[in-house]
Order: C-alpha cells, then sequence, then structure tokens
DNA sequence: ACAAAAGTGTTCGTGCTACACCCATGG
DNA sequence: CCATGGGTGTAGCACGAACACTTTTGT
C-alpha cells in the first residue's frame, strides 16, 4: 500500500418532524449548527466531525452526535453515499461518510447555542457540499417511506393516524390520506393497535385509536413492486 | 483535524451475464483474481487498489479497473457501502469503498492469467470481507432491475427479447417471461424497437424484433410503488 | 407440413386512490 | 343538536402475471 493516507470525516443529516408554527402542520426539519469561524463563517454545516482510530463509521457517527450536538435518541442511522473529491473543501484532502439520521418526532433534545433545528423548506446558506447532501439524505427519507417501516423513526411510541399521516405528509411533501395509509401500514403488518385511545383535540371531535410499529428496526415491506418471482 | 487519517481502497463488484456452459443459458458472473501471496494466498478477491492523491473514488475505481485488469467497457458504475471495521483486514487499517460494476454480455475483455469470471452460484473461496460486497452488489442489482431501467447496461446495444428476458433472469434467479417484460418496458419507455430483425436461431423459429435501450444512463422508471403524490 | 421460436390478445388478481358515508365526542 | 375530527365501506383503476393463440421462419 505505497499511496497516501487521508484525513476522514463523518457528516449526518438528521432529520426530525417537528412543529415550525404553532397550530400549522409539523415540518421536515434538518439538524445544523453555524461555524462561527473561517472557512465560511456565519455559513451552516452538517454534524459530523473527524473519525477516531478505533472506531467505525457508524459509532463515529453516533459519538459525535452524543458528543457535540447531545442528542442521543437516533432512531435510525444508515449511510448515504461518500463524498470524495479531492478539493472538495478547503485545506488538506478529507473524504467524507454522509449519514442519514432521524429522530422521533416527540423527543426533544437540549441543544447547544450554535445548533439549530432547520426546516428543509427553507434552508439557510449551507457549507461546502453540505447541500448536496441534505438533498440526497431527503431523497432517501422519501423513497423508504414508500417501501419500508422507516417511518417507526421519525414517529413517537404511540400515534393516532392523523399524526402519522401529518408525519408522511412533511417527509414527502404532499397529502397523504389518513384512512388509506392505515389499511396500507397494517396490511403490510407495519403498524398494530394498542387498543387505546387518545384525548380528543382543543376543538372537539371523535377520540382517536392509537398505533404503534411493530418494528424499531429497519424492515423491507414492499420488496419487488415489480418483476417479482413466480409463485 | 487532530485525528489519524487511514488509508482508503476501492473495491469493485463487476458483473457480467455471460454463457457459462454452452447451450445453457448464461448466467450472472463476477470478475475476481487470484492471490499469488499471503495473506490468504489462493483466495479470490475483487478487483480494486488503493486511492491516489489526485482523483475521486469512482475515477479510482475505473482506473484500477483498467489498469489491473485491462476492463475498459464498464457500462455503469454505483457506490455500494463502505466498510470501515477498524480490523476487517490484517495489518495496518483500511477503509474500503465497494463499488458495483456492470459490463455488457457482449463484450469480451482480456483478462491477465490470474483474473476470472466466477458464476454467482458457485462461487470460490472468498478473501476477507469480499463475499459480503458481492452479496450486497447482487442484491443492489436485482432491486433496482425492477424499478430503473439499469439493465442497459448488462445488454449488448441491440437485442431480442428473449436474450433480455435471459439477462433479467440470469440477474434476479428466476425465469421472466419475456413477453410481460416488453409490454412493462416499451410502457416505461425504457426500450424501444430499432424497426430491424435478428437472425433466426439454429433450431428454426420466427426471426426476433431487435430492441435498445432508449438511454445509456440510470434513470427511476418507477417511483413510488405506492404512497404517490396526488394527481 | 411440422417444429421452433416470436409476437398478440385476453383474463384475472391485486393493491392503491378517491370519496362518500357513518360514528363518537365536546360545546 | 351541530360542528369537528375519526373510522368504515365501496367503486374504480392501473398494472402486471399467466397463458392460450396466432404468426413467421427453417428444414
Amino acid at each position: 500500500m505505497p499511496s497516501p493516507s487521508v484525513f476522514h470525516e463523518v457528516l449526518c443529516a438528521v432529520f426530525q418532524v417537528r412543529e415550525h408554527l404553532p397550530g400549522e402542520p409539523p415540518v421536515l426539519s434538518v439538524l445544523l449548527w453555524q461555524r462561527a469561524f473561517d472557512p465560511q463563517a456565519g455559513s451552516w454545516s452538517l454534524p459530523g466531525g473527524s473519525l477516531q482510530a478505533d472506531e467505525d463509521l457508524k459509532s463515529s457517527a453516533l459519538r459525535q452526535l452524543a458528543e457535540k450536538v447531545d442528542l442521543r435518541q437516533v432512531a435510525h442511522l444508515e449511510q448515504l453515499s461518500v463524498f470524495s473529491e479531492p478539493d472538495r473543501i478547503p485545506g488538506p484532502r478529507v473524504i467524507a461518510s454522509s449519514y442519514l439520521g432521524m429522530v422521533p418526532s416527540d423527543s426533544q433534545p437540549n441543544l447547544p447555542q450554535d445548533t439549530r433545528w432547520h426546516p428543509v423548506s427553507m434552508l439557510p446558506e449551507i457549507s461546502f457540499d453540505h447541500r448536496k447532501i441534505v438533498e440526497r439524505a431527503r431523497s432517501r427519507l422519501a423513497a423508504k417511506l414508500s417501501y419500508t417501516n422507516i417511518a417507526f423513526a421519525l414517529a413517537p411510541a404511540e400515534f393516532s393516524m392523523s399524526a402519522l399521516s401529518d408525519i408522511y405528509c412533511a417527509a414527502l411533501g404532499y397529502p397523504v390520506d389518513s384512512t388509506n395509509l392505515l389499511r396500507i401500514l397494517s396490511r403490510r403488518g407495519v403498524i398494530t393497535a394498542t387498543g387505546t385511545v387518545g384525548r380528543t383535540g382543543p376543538s372537539g371531535g371523535r377520540p382517536p385509536a392509537l398505533y404503534r410499529f411493530a418494528d424499531k428496526q429497519l424492515r423491507i415491506t414492499d420488496e419487488f413492486a415489480t418483476l417479482r418471482p413466480p409463485l
């Protein structure tokens, strides 16, 4: 192995569906911190940092999130792609492995001063190539919502179907009918009824049945939309 | 950036659908080379090697395939995941980025002595964690066959539908009806008729119409099997 | 004429969307 | 008893699987 070794960093696009304006439906938001110093002081960056000698990438991602932004409730974390252009950031070469992370909508982590949730529909100025990572994370999340149970990582432990369809709507960017969503997800065995009911809302209405996700691990629920095996 | 830099290698799982036994339908095969020296002398490895200072990962992968196994007709190459366990191979730490590559079934690259195509159904002893990479590449390929036009990278420039369904069959591991395949792919605009016909086979029969792929770039052709946007 | 392979048409099932209608609760 | 939201039922459609039937060639 005669060739040069390089630095390696992990960058995490962590999403939460959260209320941005009170009374409005919740929106998909991503966790960013603001750079205090150059390069690109003032712009917003993804949390992350450099890989240590004794950890693999995923452990590193979890460590950085816990240490730097005090985030410990990551319900799901998966690899996106690697960004390896030699000049992707100024200074010595750093290869970035990007991750998609998600925290449930009911968790309220304590964040440092420089760190904030930003609705993905109104992102501030983003550092380096981090915007591309956010975009990729977003589209990966949208795609996986349709054929996996990945929403378990965005939803609280128990939820009404209208709350869940709000989450899908926020993540996908278009309305999702809660009545059909129930049928799809229960037929696939993704969610199960708890048997309990929630409280009725502030403006009246029937109290909703509550559901939970059957698994808290990622599962493919709709493999092979087409070209499936015979029999 | 106080932390250690590490070596970084690229590993390519390159597939071709090729005739293994004459007269039999073609099978999905992967390109491997046999290690002459320890560690793990005799076992078979994926082509690849270490990243240079001035190249990104994809360029590196293409370079290594051209230099080391004289392979220049790679029709598609995409990133799989990164393997970063500190002790994944003996010796100093090396992080591996894995790639999925594909070669059209009609190209016949010249291979070095130690390099050979192996049907994925009868793999030899594989080095280190390379088997895991082959498996992942295989399942990624199978998945993408159903919702993208990725078969363009496995098929020759022009082909009959029965030849194409042989390719799908080899890559998926189960039979694919050529008549339905035609309908699916032409409806999606993935393939178009050339207007010409091929030669009839050695055992007689009607000469087949020839088709070609409309794009030679990867395209998603069946986004959102479910939960699609309204209207 | 017959075998072999390609191409066409038809039936059927499945799964999702859309929407109308019914139910439960608070004021 | 009415407004508000939750839940159920149903019709329709789009797409693909399976398979029978027809067409075109070589021998």
